[in-house]
DNA sequence: GGTTGACTTCAAGTCGACTCGAACTCCTAG
DNA sequence: CTAGGAGTTCGAGTCGACTTGAAGTCAACC
């Protein structure tokens, strides 16, 4: 499978990556793309199957939290040419560590939950539901009533 | 640590809590305290312990994603007592599972983040990072190529 | 040859959760 | 008795990332 010279409409490009149209015109305006996106004689834009696999990388940077302005950033870099790896290198190594960040937040927001519902879980098979929220907001940080 | 007689001002519950006073008046305005915020004499709000508290589990459902409607709607629940613990209990339980998905959306871009972090870090040490976006994306999904 | 549908550009609207400002009241300290 | 600071209400503004709409062009099918 060479990525050579697969030219695909906008309307394809959004049917394989799930974003509109809409969206596609969007971000190239936010310069979004590594490359200039080119035009065929019609004046419509001309995708490639390499910038179809830079859409589904931005895709998965946007779903964990990077702003596009940081994702133009990696894109101009990458446009410039080589040489500037090492920020590129900066740019991804410091979203991995947000990420990470975020995974351990919901983590540990995920863990006053579960205990919650614990909680619920229990009182409501013992049939003592009634008893919740009488002494605290149904288990606090510290506590351990329910 | 009884948490009955403790009067807090707005102001103590937003050192206590991090979230501004006017955070705390929206909250209020947006029904999200399982009781009405009670008043002193010259109208000021007064909160508790228990109040404190309940912020603080909001402060972990809201970070973790639960819009304000849906707290509402369990604080409205906890608001009219006993016999709809089932209903509550239903709302956790949704959250927690929205929020396992959550992490395991993260963890998924994580990894692709990852390859890239690893890729960029063998060829700036190897020296032979001008080879990257040659022929792709830096590693599209499924690509091994960097 | 007319209509359909995909495409174009540009501008404005939406959404959620705050966030901020204005104008005012009230209590306390000096 | 006045200055300061914390409180009050109401309403408007912000932010990011789309999303929608208007107005028009273009190529192909019936």
């Amino acid at each position: 499978m060479t990525t050579e010279e697969t030219a695909l409409s906008i309307g394809k490009v959004s049917a394989l990556t799930g974003l509109t149209t809409h969206t596609l015109r969007f971000y190239e305006q936010e310069g979004l793309f590594a490359a200039p996106v080119r035009r065929n004689a019609a004046g419509r834009r001309v995708f490639t199957q390499e910038e179809v696999e830079w859409l589904r990388v931005c895709t998965k940077l946007r779903s964990s939290g990077m702003p596009l302005p940081e994702i133009r950033r990696y894109a101009d870099l990458a446009r410039e040419g080589p040489g500037n790896e090492a920020e590129r290198f900066e740019i991804l190594r410091r979203h991995e560590a947000r990420v990470q960040q975020q995974v351990a937040d919901l983590q540990e927001a995920l863990g006053i939950i579960h205990t919650k519902v614990e909680i619920y879980a229990q009182h409501l098979t013992a049939g003592t539901a009634d008893q919740l929220w009488r002494d605290g907001p149904e288990c606090g940080p510290a506590a351990d009533a329910g």
